[in-house]
DNA sequence: ACCTGAACACCGTTCAAGT
DNA sequence: ACCTGAACACCGTTCAAGT
């Protein structure tokens, strides 16, 4: 079937799919690719351009820079790291999802991703908010959405108000983050990193009990 | 007086400090101005050795490739990160060095130095340590080494045993740098991230006496 | 709206050659 | 041992021009 183009030209190319509406998509996929082989040091608009078949200047019509690509590469890695940590943690939730096997899924799954995406990672956590990039802000606010909804439903039973389950959901993707950067960076090994997190969420969550009200809001 | 050479040449430029023995320190310190100011990316090999009035070839003598310049940066960086964290901790040891005040001013001291220094905190938690680069390893295990002396001192008294100490100690850096990424990317304020080491460093305590033996080596 | 292609100013890296 | 300077291959970015 004819494509409908949206600009006016009824071009007859589309059935050889020449990067008509896609070569946004094509060329984030490509980057991720060379995300995962190379690292985000080689990443180049200009090879994208060349490997997609279209003219270096291409990419521009939707990426003013190369700073909007890694931008738009680290939107897109939010969100998958959050739909990752919904699918690792959805069996603990069908068991009732209380207790410390929700977060330390959460957690392992946060660690599998890093290790999986090194590149990405770095790019997501070097991701400054100044300059807001709203899209960029929000994928992030999702994932932290994303964790939160986690901490209060394992600890929804104990009485903590909202500032404490933010208090602890920053603590524990800060160290999710920390220990991955520590495996990442080839420092210790993933089984460590695991066992790490591991202790980290039954610390939490026995030390969130400890100390509560101690705790400067 | 005259400075002896050591290349057998006794040039009569010494006077005129025109880069004999002293371009690669030179170029180092251009290179952490250009890190404060603008960030990695913008640090150019280049750019470094025009302004240190020497040819664009010159820097390949002390830095073979842009790599080795990061990974200098990055050496230096943490025996500096030390040695913050060493004066930070000063005055809590001088008071006995028990309990968490040590461990509180020491997460605090690489909050501060990871704000003041947030190009430079990057590449070296991005800093690999596949392809040895020998120095670059051992500052960043001479930085692991410090904190595990620190807490090994803050939690003297109470039996842990040396395991113990190393995955606490691992848990607390990987804390201190994940919360650390939190306040350079801008998700949330310094002050926000010294009260979030407090209480992690505080759960941490409480929670390794209390977990303790339920732990995996 | 999206893409082309020339132009510009910058890189990192290599390497023969100088001192 | 350390530095010069040409050479090479590659960038990001801009912008008039095409469809």
């Amino acid at each position: 079937v004819a494509r409908s183009t949206q600009n006016g030209y009824s071009s007859g190319v589309d059935k050889k799919t020449f990067h008509h509406g896609n070569l946004r998509a094509e060329l984030l996929e490509r980057a991720e690719a060379v995300l995962r082989a190379r690292g985000a040091e080689e990443l180049s608009l200009r090879e994208l351009a060349r490997e997609a078949g279209v003219s270096h200047g291409a990419p521009r019509s939707h990426f003013p820079d190369r700073r909007a690509l890694l931008d738009a590469l680290a939107e897109r890695g939010f969100y998958r790291l959050a739909d990752a940590i919904d699918a690792a943690v959805r069996p603990a939730l069908d068991d009732g999802g209380a207790g410390t096997g929700l977060l330390r899924a959460a957690a392992g799954a946060y660690l599998d991703f890093a290790t999986g995406n090194p590149a990405l990672i770095g790019i997501m956590v070097a991701s400054k908010t100044e300059e807001p990039s709203i899209a960029l802000q929000y994928a992030g606010t999702h994932l932290l959405s994303t964790m939160t909804a986690l901490v209060t439903t394992a600890l929804g039973k104990q009485g903590h108000d909202a500032a404490q389950i933010a208090r602890l959901t920053l603590l524990l993707s800060a160290t999710a983050q920390g220990v991955s950067a520590l495996v990442v960076s080839g420092r210790i090994e993933v089984a460590q990193g695991h066992l790490l997190l591991d202790d980290a969420v039954r610390i939490f969550v026995a030390g969130a009990v400890a100390v509560d009200g101690s705790v400067a809001g």
